[in-house]
DNA sequence: GGCCAGGAGAAAA
DNA sequence: TTTTCTCATGGC
């Protein structure tokens, strides 16, 4: 399947660090493991073309994962307005997106995050996925996708250690045991922020990187050392977590989350 | 072989 | 209230 796009870095996009399965292949495409399907992807120029296990509404799906319908541009006028210092970061983030992915993946992998390198969190996430997901056959390879709640929703507390998730154990049981009660979509990101930090294990960050990731909530913001970085070169502002987001919830509103993405993102790809 | 990784929680100051 | 220490594991 092709599909036309534009403004879009598909490599960008896709190797932002938020997305724990996804394989780069020799040829330049990428294999990456949906909610519900397996797909091989590749940019030609303005188009996507996209091989997958599963055709159903391939498009539609494609579509929403890689945020294609929202118009970025208005998004990123408005952040300019608001500071003219974003023109700069913008421009040399142009085409990256905000990846939709599955709010329960996203629980699970940023909770194995913390104190963690990508390459680890990506096999631990792969190794829950194998051992508890399902197989899926695509281009002659089996791949397992991530588990449901239903899945999982079992487990003890020694299970997570046998995936040698080390002290995130009983972080993982808590967030399990929490899951259900969880009601995200009715809450202000304030309030879910609150919620998602009531589980054992959850703090600041990696609520929001949930929410940014999970939920679509584009006005939370990770705040990590890339970005503290960013914001100590580009403005004159305390290197304190309070401070930093005052100022993002300040300058940039319901959109901080994409602009501290894009300070992110510049950071890391000097 | 020591350092550290997209942190959080508990203890200590 | 703010700073420091500890928590498993493995990549480099």
């Amino acid at each position: 399947m092709k599909i036309l796009v534009n403004n879009f870095n598909l490599k960008d996009t896709i190797l932002s660090g938020s997305c724990f399965r996804v394989i780069e292949q020799n040829d330049g495409s990428f294999i990456n493991i949906l909610k519900d399907r397996i797909i091989r992807i590749r940019q030609e120029g303005n188009y996507l073309i996209v091989n997958s296990s599963n055709n159903d509404n391939l498009e539609l799906i494609i579509k929403n994962y890689f945020d294609l319908n929202r118009d970025y541009d208005s998004i990123n006028n408005y952040l300019i307005k608001n500071d003219n210092k974003m023109k700069s970061i913008i421009h040399k983030c142009i085409g990256y997106k905000i990846l939709n992915q599955d709010p329960f993946e996203m629980g699970i992998s940023y909770i194995i995050s913390q104190s963690n390198n990508v390459k680890r969190i990506s096999k631990i996430v792969n190794d829950i996925a194998v051992k508890y997901g399902t197989p899926i056959e695509f281009e002659n390879e089996t791949y397992y996708l991530f588990p449901t709640y239903d899945h999982l929703k079992d487990l003890s507390v020694n299970d997570f250690t046998n995936l040698k998730v080390g002290f995130r154990d009983k972080y993982l049981y808590d967030y399990i045991q929490k899951y259900q009660t969880l009601n995200i979509d009715h809450l202000n990101t304030k309030d879910a922020l609150k919620e998602l930090m009531n589980i054992n294990g959850i703090g600041l960050k990696v609520a929001s990187c949930i929410l940014l990731f999970g939920y679509r909530r584009l006005d939370t913001f990770p705040i990590d050392t890339w970005v503290k970085k960013s914001i100590s070169e580009h403005y004159n502002i305390k290197n304190d977590q309070k401070e930093i987001e005052k100022f993002a919830k300040k300058i940039y509103g319901e959109y901080s989350g994409l602009a501290i993405q894009y300070l992110f993102h510049s950071q890391r790809n000097k």
